[in-house]
DNA sequence: CGGATTTGACCAGCGC
DNA sequence: GCGCTGGTCAAATCCG
């Protein structure tokens, strides 16, 4: 594959259709975040719009900060190739979702980046990914 | 043969 | 205290 950027979105082309266009407001509730970032609009990085979240964890002497980054997508498939290999390690279904939440896991050992993959609750043409965590190996490609 | 994928069960945290 | 949801792991299975 042909990666030119360290952005999670593989293939920027037309193929999942308006990937600008879709609302974050829902995945501000998603969870508690930890709004550290309110630029929950694409940096100027990426061309698709995503949410950030560095959740920092108060410990007696550690400090876990840890990154979150979701975005809808549309899309037919749920499995983006974004350059690395993951794993799924769970399959779960959402009380107030028709559809299943699927769970995967880096396949490298060491990279606790975490994705979960989910469809939106009233479109089912979008598909809502999350990752969490920052990866430890380097890519594919 | 190796690795990945599947489903179910288990566990934990939180709410009421 | 119990129930619920969500999340994770594990054994078995299937595919390449």
């Amino acid at each position: 594959m042909s990666q030119s950027g360290s952005n999670f979105a593989g293939t920027p082309d037309s193929d999942y259709g308006d990937p600008t266009n879709f609302e974050l407001s829902e995945f501000l509730k998603f969870d508690e975040w930890e709004e550290d970032d309110q630029s929950f609009l694409a940096s100027g990085s990426t061309q698709n719009p995503v949410y950030r979240a560095h959740v920092i964890g108060e410990g007696r002497e550690k400090k876990e900060v840890k990154e979150r980054v979701a975005f809808k997508t549309k899309s037919d498939v749920e499995i983006l190739d974004d350059g690395f290999k993951w794993r799924k390690y769970g399959k779960k279904m959402v009380k107030n979702s028709p559809n299943p939440r699927n769970y995967y896991r880096c396949s490298v050992e060491g990279c606790p980046v975490k994705k979960r993959i989910e469809r939106d609750r009233e479109d089912i043409r979008y598909v809502i990914t999350t990752y969490e965590g920052i990866h430890n190996h380097p890519s594919s490609s």
